[in-house]
DNA sequence: GACTGTTAAGTTATAAGGTAACGTAGTTGC
DNA sequence: GCAACTACGTTACCTTATAACTTAACAGTC
């Protein structure tokens, strides 16, 4: 189920919502439920496999070759592409500012609204 | 009614979502509709005055003096509690790892989950 | 005062996102 | 075989959000 999700979302562009992918995956078995596809996303979420755009309430698969880390997920308003990138540094910063009240950081959730590169040149 | 909405969020120390703040508001006006909320929040949020949490589909007024600028959220995932921070700094940081690519930011969204300092020390 | 434009709010209905709780079927290991 | 675990199916429901249309309130102007 987990690799049908993942399919899924890898044959796609942009992020998808988890009721997009339940209608992608009705095709073949016409009685899946939304549980099934939420269980798949969370295990794929927690391996990093799958990137959830909080923002959004979709989905994307993870392009970057297994980082143990949170993205910083640009995400264009105009064709719904989504960059991801990745730095250590940005995250360290940012979890210093929380630190500096005794704030514990566990997750971090960095997303960039705007237009991409292709975008804003139109 | 945007004072309104503003006024149950201030009296309370933890984020509300859209429809608990209905429930409040029903108290005095039993026929408040969602989208009368949601207008409401909309117009505040444009204006700063209220911060929506994207990884909670909740909502907070700001606590700090009108800033321009996206506030970084830190989230305690025991007591609710959310501290607000900003950094010009990091927010520059952040539009330019996003501006490498030519991405031109217009949103940022920054949020972290963790354990606030009183609820690390118990 | 009647007409019109504009903006905020009310109303109805429904779309979209998410989960609790329980049932069942296959697998592993004793 | 049987216990224990894990994945998935199923039902039912709850929460979050918006579309689309209606009404109210007020300001300007002829």
């Amino acid at each position: 189920m987990q690799a049908e999700v993942l399919a899924v979302l890898r044959s796609r562009r942009t992020p998808m919502s988890a009721y997009e992918m339940l209608g992608c995956l009705r095709e073949e078995n016409p009685r899946l439920a939304p549980p099934t596809i939420y269980r798949a996303l969370a295990a794929l979420t927690d391996r990093g496999s799958v990137h959830r755009l909080e923002s959004l309430n979709a989905f994307m698969a993870c392009r970057r070759y297994r980082h143990r880390q949170a993205s910083i997920l640009s995400i264009c308003g105009d064709c719904g592409g989504v960059e991801e990138n990745v730095s250590t540094d940005l995250l360290k910063t940012l979890s210093g500012i929380a630190a500096k009240s005794g704030f514990a950081p566990a997750r971090h959730v960095v997303e960039i609204h705007g237009q991409c590169a292709t975008c804003v040149s139109d």
